[in-house]
RNA sequence: GCGCCCUUCGUCUAUCGGUUAGGACGCCAGAUUUUCAAUCUGGAAAGACGGGUUCGACUCCCGUAGGGCGCGCCA
């Protein structure tokens, strides 16, 4: 089933089979992510990178990167760059450099020389306004809408003068043609339904099913996995696979993925690029598990990591329908792996965020080391209570906060007389502390909440509002550690001043 | 309109003819508690509908309904 061409460069079975071409292994797999760049990488395309990724590395194989630009007008470097960027931030590497589809407009064009040669393919001088009508007349007769044929058979001696031709592909009209499809079995299509696509337009620049074939041949692609409004597209590009002689990869058509009310993705729900996510605070380790579980199962497991998922990862395991996007779990998901993360290696992960996140550049700006410590110190306690970065970097808010704080209504309330009448009986207990630490500090404002008859938390709410200018932070014995003895002492103050 | 595909708790899914239809998120209740979380325990919650096939269907077949995708000189 493997052509000859593909990965038998000694480079690419070195890449392959990096300890030697070893005893039991099989067929080498090469899979591509073939994204047209004419925007960001959304959700649906990063979860085709990741499948493809994830076969390849589960069969020891390759996943390939080729950038379909060959639409001129809507292709752009920035879209290129976003989707280089994306893939990189979920973690997905490619083999070789990214491929240009349009830099192999000569390879493609000589392909459709061939394919006339043959003749698999004829010059077809219909009008814009022809091909227009001619759909109209099909849907008015309840058929569907394609081109009619007229040059198909025509005799070339008819060809108006000075009108360049588009080559369309003569596609067979008898019978029925079979995408023998991983994912969605067998599906058969008449192909009475296919009608003869352009595969160059007259401007001489190749069309996109006859440049996928070409590539995906001559780059050996051994697994096609992509989406599954392809499925059509398969059809017709096995036809010309059949009319090249060349073998059909194998292909796999994903479902495709909706928005959380069931809708199709649009910009309005769902259809964010990556980098979306990533201001949205979420890790990428969390986001490829939950890509993964969206379409794929392996049994009940719910989190596993990326070792894990590559060594379970097969094709028959992913669905044939559609699943929504659910923020809710993705959520829950990043929490999971928030809370699983080390502190150091967690701490690192917000900093390398706050570039991206919507109050990171601020947070930035007013870090130094004593106060990078502080957040790596108050680490255990923040993640606990956060599900996202952004939640993270809001909870440590308090560690970068300008005296005299602001705080927020609900810690208003908390300073009431009756709060500051307490906050300050715990301030002297406070204050009367000879070591600032945990133990000490709660056994200081413990005695203190005994000795003025509060339950602890009437006590912890107004230290907590003067400290934090919050009603939920960590524990307030961590809070207190963490910012110190004088900048503890002199937030409480400025509260106090306030009676 | 034509073609192809899909349909199990609200959501993601397990099941590959025989199960009290399982798990996860979310939700509800309880435990814990220093706020909020986290954590633990318990609970409600599903085979779209109608026909077949079979000793037996969520599982196989047909139909209906609903949904999705495709039908460009876009990719």
């Amino acid at each position: 089933m493997l052509h000859d061409c593909r990965s038998c460069s000694p480079r690419n079975l070195a890449r392959i089979f990096p300890g030697g071409f070893m005893a039991g292994s099989t067929i080498p797999v090469v899979t591509r992510f073939a994204p047209s760049p004419t925007g960001f990488l959304h959700i649906g395309g990063a979860r085709t990178a990741l499948f493809n990724w994830l076969y390849s590395r589960s069969n020891g194989g390759q996943m390939l990167l080729r950038i379909e630009d060959t639409d001129r007008e809507r292709s752009t470097q920035e879209a290129v760059d976003a989707i280089l960027d994306g893939l990189k931030w979920l973690g997905l590497d490619w083999d070789g450099e990214p491929v240009s589809q349009f830099a192999r407009a000569d390879r493609h064009r000589e392909v459709v020389e061939a394919l006339l040669a043959s003749g698999n393919a004829y010059r077809c001088y219909a009008t814009q306004e022809e091909l227009v009508a001619m759909r109209e007349k099909a849907m008015a007769e309840g058929r569907p809408p394609r081109y009619d044929g007229s040059w198909r058979d025509r005799d070339a001696a008819d060809a108006p003068a000075g009108v360049a031709p588009a080559i369309r592909f003569r596609a067979p009209q008898e019978g029925e043609t079979v995408v023998d499809d991983q994912v969605q079995g067998r599906v058969v299509i008449p192909n009475k339904d296919l009608d003869d696509l352009i595969i160059l337009r007259s401007d001489g620049n190749p069309t996109y099913n006859l440049s996928v074939v070409v590539d995906d041949h001559d780059m050996g692609v051994t697994h096609i996995v992509r989406g599954v409004d392809h499925l059509t597209n398969a059809a017709r590009q096995s036809q010309i696979y059949l009319a090249l002689g060349w073998d059909v990869p194998v292909m796999a058509h994903i479902p495709l993925i909706h928005g959380p009310d069931g809708a199709k993705l649009s910009k309005r729900h769902g259809a964010l690029g990556v980098e979306a996510y990533r201001a949205m605070g979420y890790l990428p380790e969390a986001m490829r598990n939950y890509l993964a579980r969206l379409g794929w199962s392996h049994g009940d497991d719910e989190i596993f990591s990326t070792e894990q998922m590559i060594e379970w990862f097969a094709l028959d395991g992913i669905g044939k329908s559609a699943a929504r996007f659910d923020f809710a779990k993705l959520e829950n998901l990043n929490g999971h792996y928030m809370r699983a993360t080390d502190d150091d290696a967690l701490t690192e992960a917000l900093l390398g965020a706050l570039p991206y996140l919507p109050a990171g550049p601020e947070f930035a700006a007013r870090l130094d080391d004593g106060r990078r410590a502080a957040l790596r110190q108050a680490m255990p306690g923040l993640k606990d209570r956060a599900k996202t970065l952004v939640e993270l970097l809001d909870g440590a808010q308090f560690l970068v906060a300008k005296r005299p704080l602001s705080p927020d209504e609900k810690a208003a309330q908390l300073l009431d007389n009756h709060g500051l009448e307490t906050l300050s009986g715990a301030r002297a207990a406070l204050s009367a502390c000879s070591q600032w630490a945990t133990e000490d500090l709660e056994s200081a404002i413990r005695a203190f909440a005994e000795e003025a008859g509060l339950k602890l938390g009437k006590v912890a709410q107004p230290l907590r509002a003067a400290l934090t200018g919050r009603t939920t932070s960590p524990g307030i014995f961590d809070v207190l550690v963490v910012l110190g003895r004088e900048e503890s002492l002199a937030r409480l103050d400025d509260a106090l001043a306030r009676m």
